[in-house]
DNA sequence: GCGCGCCAGGCGAACGTTCGCTTTCTCGCG
DNA sequence: CGCGAGAAAGCGAACGTTCGCCTGGCGCGC
């Protein structure tokens, strides 16, 4: 077992000293700049490489006013489509040469308490919000205001931050389109938590695509099932107890398709024969139920990726100008639909 | 739209300047250190909030030789475990009052050349490693050895880093011994990634059990699922070709397992009645397959804060001895195991 | 009444960089 | 042969901290 701390890391100014020059020539030479001739610039090149110098990030960042990192704020990390999304924008990070900081929040909402002061102080140059839950934070609205580069993938209030989003809207249009196409008429929809501002979006798009159709919205028609399996089979079953002449449901997550995939075999109705359904964001294993789901292919990936090129955009430009990107999504057509069954 | 950064940022210059000390003073006072009058303590900190002063950590950082930060390599960070592994060990580095660093590395595995350098020039105090497809990366050892404190959830080559795993033998023992408890005798077992240690550990767990209860390991038996529903699925069809007589399944993880449920569904046979099935790992999803899946409960979240205290401690105390953990798993039992049926 | 100790605060240096300016040489040209 | 241009390298300062040591002043004890 040993203990100590290994020997303190080598600087330029060692790179400098055993190469014979002043440490400003080496840190010319080292990363690109100033005029050096062909053999020191070698000479240094090659101690720098016996030495094993690493360059210090921290003694750069303090005198260049940037660290090359950003600051990811995450509600849920193990939430499977927002850690697509944190591939997406680590990956293009990545790319460009920036390190993320993460930090995930307690689902209590302390975010605002650690999250943010910690990567003040670290200096990130910019901030990526991947907090749905957060989304109505105004103490965060307000401390993030004008103060430094931010994206979210969620609306924050006072439209001070750009945002990049898949089109909800158009994802439950498309998915009631989809079913109405197919002549079904009562088609009950199961929402995820009111309160998001995604959850209105699809809403949203379901009614326009009704319109479409000239079905009327009914109220009965629609439950919470809280993005949540079982709270989604209870609500199909309800859904089936106030109304038995649902042919098709919408659900507004994959897997709370899977509990209305549930709920109807325990009602006994056969999908698509007897009742078709649509989900929504495409999540792996929604192309191995029983039957395949039919759904709407959210974009996690490349929401992730696109909100980091936009931040490093920002961080580039110097614009604090709150932009608003809206990816496409689509439809994915699997076996859990068909034609709405003769009465 | 306003272009431009905002002004800069406030330092202890700015505060001591207003407050009519000495800058270092105010170092002091808001760090605890030193003796300062209360006057001027109280002074200090009341400009320091008006001007909303934040500190520096790159400058700190500079003169403490440590950031503050630990370095994560993460395989795959859309990984339920892993995430949730993530989870436990950011959730206490920040109770520490540490910062995490995130890098995924790609599956072609060229972690080394980019996350390492990227960690080692921001001066993380320490790695810890979360990537199971560079269990026998050398380079990867090499660059490692003895230079930080390493923390890793997977064996590293050189045995130079501390790991902290669950314990996988007893997985597979308890897993296989349950099996044997209900009378059965002919287990089939349907491996993850052979190269992995994980993988090997759970085989011998398997092996120790099929010792215990006598009976012996036959190589037509097992089968790798790759850690694929679909894979397992096709292994498990095979295996019933092969043999059969086979009255449970070991299935080296839930997803396999769910593979394993859609195969014996497919060949006709009833679970538990005809087919028992035991899984491992303990997804969510586990809870709600049918029959609901009897499992090895694997402590992902624990896994991932206790190997961060791990490192933690190591960082503090300046030990680099590679320590190892392993964590207890156990037996969740559901409903997709029964005694063997009568022949 | 004098010296000592202690408290409040200041000062300089260091951490590892980048950057702009100055110095020193060398070489070419008129 | 002298002068100026330009290349090569050095130098000083700055970024925002922490830390150890120094100084000035005041009260207290003998």
């Amino acid at each position: 077992m040993r203990v100590g701390r290994p020997a303190r890391r080598v600087s330029v100014k060692d790179v400098a000293a055993r190469s014979g020059v002043s440490f400003q020539t080496t840190s010319k030479v080292l990363n690109g700049g100033g005029s050096v001739s062909e053999a020191t610039r070698a000479r240094i090149l090659q101690v720098a490489g016996d030495l094993g110098y690493v360059p210090n990030l921290q003694a750069r960042s303090l005198v260049m006013q940037r660290s090359q990192t950003i600051g990811l704020i995450a509600g849920d990390l193990s939430d499977r489509n927002l850690s697509r999304t944190i591939v997406g924008a680590e990956r293009e990070a990545r790319r460009q040469g920036y390190s993320l900081m993460i930090t995930s929040i307690e689902p209590e909402g302390s975010g605002t308490e650690y999250a943010l002061p910690a990567m003040m102080e670290r200096r990130v140059d910019g901030i990526f919000l991947v907090a749905p839950q957060m989304e109505e934070d105004l103490a965060l609205a307000h401390v993030l205001d004008r103060t430094l580069p931010v994206v979210s993938l969620h609306h924050v209030p006072g439209d001070a931050v750009a945002t990049v989003t898949a089109d909800d809207e158009m994802a439950g249009y498309l998915a009631t389109k989809h079913l109405s196409d197919q002549g079904h008429r009562v088609i009950a929809m199961v929402t995820g938590p009111t309160g998001r501002q995604s959850t209105q979006d699809r809403i949203r798009g379901y009614e326009r695509a009704l319109a479409g159709a000239k079905v009327r919205y009914a109220e009965d028609l629609v439950s919470d099932g809280h993005a949540e399996l079982l709270a989604a089979q209870t609500a199909v079953t309800r859904l089936f107890e106030r109304n038995p002449r649902i042919t098709a449901v919408f659900a507004q997550s994959d897997v709370m398709a899977i509990g209305a995939l549930r709920a109807l075999g325990a009602l006994g109705k056969r999908v698509p024969q007897d009742c078709s359904v649509v989900g929504c964001d495409d999540i792996d294993s929604a192309a191995y139920t029983s039957p395949p789901l039919t759904t709407i292919h959210m974009p996690f990936y490349e929401t992730g990726s696109e909100a980091m090129r936009l931040l490093l955009d920002m961080i580039k430009t110097g614009s604090l100008a709150p932009r608003r990107v809206r990816l496409e999504v689509r439809l994915i057509e699997r076996s859990s639909t068909a034609r709405v069954p003769a009465a």
